[in-house]
DNA sequence: TTGTATGCGTTATCAT
DNA sequence: ATGATAACGCATACAA
């Protein structure tokens, strides 16, 4: 291991002239900051992050606080892609990143202090829970995704435009009575539900109560059974929307099962635009979240904050997705409904 | 912030003595050591890691090497298992997890000693790559998953057992006429395929060159071409085995769109044991990969070594997976063959 | 059993 | 422009 002594002792200045040239500080020869730049590559020299750590303050290290309940979490698409871009951003800004979990005896915060880091996404937990509301009142810097704190900087998926854009399309299509499946009753899924019953009274549009059936997010057996009692319906929708692509398998499987085809007797709609329903037959009409640019921006939005001198205006920012096409929606007719 | 000093302070203790008492150290009484730890509970002490670190030389953090080209590997089913449970096993040894990744200027090696991560799991690489090799090359304690690198620990998928008993499954159920599409050539793939032709010559089975295609990890399109070729094929087999479970999606589509079912026409094996094969239908027969268990003895085997005074012997521990039953292959008589 | 002193590797302040 | 020195917070060898 070769450090800043070593460097200052081959290149015969002190190591606080090789600190300054490292860091590129202005009050340094132009010539011994290159000579001493070389020689540092020439070792192999690499700064010691612990050390640089405690001296400055900052470890140039974001906490990351995803629930992971029963392995959970990272086999879901939607956060998979989102800490996916957390990695991805946080390293083209130069930071990495630390899982905070429920330590052994150590709080979230308290796991956010031992480590330092310099400031902690937070997303897909119970925003309730006590350590969470510990974390978030601290004076870390703090983005949540998917949920507003007051004062508190958030990235939000648009919900109201999600929801909003599957019944839209279904209307579009020319459909008129539809079937709703949604996920449990979360502020998501409220936001999804408004957006719709707000497009279905602006168009006069409506959905008896009996054609809508709660299930649960990424749950293909709830899924599948609320898909049946649909079907079963005397007057069986034309086009059913579900609660997430992933759940969407079930009630392909019910559709399959009852003998029907998609879209040919029936029309169906997801949300998320995970890369599964790409790939499916018919692909999945469905609604793109776009998590990618969401943990994208939670970073930039961090790291804004971290390298702010003063506090900054806490944002909340709404990420707009789009309707993914695919082949399992069926233009109806006005006489067929 | 609290530090030792400020319970110094308190306690009208020194320093020593309170990180001795916070590190159970035995030469300390025993009311004082108990009283120095409620007063630091009371104040809510935690111990700064950059500076432990600092004096240790020990960071009580493990780096993760794995690959996110595009953003796959976390969208990898087998890899997201093996993530969490990385996690997992890495929480409960107390230790964090920091993501080793493609620095602007730095290797992967200089990452690590950036970071004085005490160890390293690599998974899912380039196992040739320059840096790959330059960072197993050094001395840092490393195990490995999925690739067997000279006097190095590693954690492997049993692939011949593996290979063996989708064959061995097939075979059993009284298919004779077998269609084979396997990954691209590499080592995971040559290794499933000489147990395949293994069984073969046990059991004087004998599968055609027209009947083995190749496709590609994950890749549902290639598997798609790959299954309709074998379906053309004159005499066509009454059972095909796929790459993995995912890129069966693919072939469970070439199936449906000639107008054959699982299993009465055709019956179908995949390989990985994701969730996706339980939920579709028929639940796919497939060789569940135990990544949850091979993610937790990496970590415990490295912890091991960051533990061991003396360099600890390296091992190839073999983890077997098993047979996941499902409707997708369909018992086939004598007489049919 | 407790305290004093030192140093881990780095950066920052202040002289020179 | 460069260097001497202190300090970040902690753990430890050694003295008391």
């Amino acid at each position: 291991m070769v450090h800043i002594k070593d460097i200052a002792k081959v290149c015969g200045v002190s190591s606080a002239t090789v600190s300054k040239a490292l860091n590129n500080q202005p009050d340094i020869g132009e010539a011994t900051k290159e000579r001493i730049q070389a020689v540092a590559k020439e070792m192999g020299y690499m700064s010691n992050s612990s050390a640089r750590a405690l001296k400055t303050g900052k470890t140039k290290n974001i906490g990351v606080l995803f629930v992971d309940e029963q392995g959970r979490g990272l086999s879901h698409d939607y956060f998979s892609t989102m800490l996916e871009a957390i990695k991805a951003q946080a390293a083209e800004l130069e930071y990495d990143i630390t899982f905070i979990c429920p330590g052994k005896n150590m709080s979230y915060l308290q796991h956010c202090y031992f480590r330092g880091v310099d400031g902690v996404v937070i997303a897909n937990i119970n925003y309730n829970d006590a350590q969470v509301i510990e974390l978030v009142s601290s004076d870390l810097p703090v983005v949540v995704i998917d949920h507003v704190y007051p004062q508190k900087t958030a990235v939000i998926s648009d919900n109201e435009m999600g929801g909003r854009a599957v019944i839209q399309y279904a209307y579009n299509m020319g459909h008129r009575n539809i079937g709703l499946i949604h996920g449990e009753l979360t502020s998501v899924t409220q936001k999804r539900l408004d957006a719709i019953w707000q497009f279905c009274s602006e168009v006069g549009l409506n959905i008896p109560k009996s054609n809508v059936k709660e299930a649960k997010f990424h749950d293909s057996a709830k899924t599948y059974f609320a898909t049946q009692e649909l079907l079963r319906l005397p007057n069986r929708p034309t086009c059913i929307l579900f609660p997430d692509d992933y759940s969407y398998i079930g009630g392909l499987n019910a559709i399959h099962d009852a003998g029907l085809s998609i879209p040919e007797d029936i029309s169906t709609i997801g949300y998320d635009g995970i890369e599964l329903s790409r790939i499916i037959s018919p692909p999945l009409v469905t609604y793109h979240q776009d998590a990618k640019e969401m943990g994208r921006i939670a970073i930039e939005k961090l790291v804004e904050q971290i390298d702010s001198p003063a506090p900054l205006k806490p944002e909340v920012i709404m990420v707009s997705g789009s309707i993914m096409d695919g082949g399992s929606v069926r233009e109806i007719l006005p006489e067929e409904n």
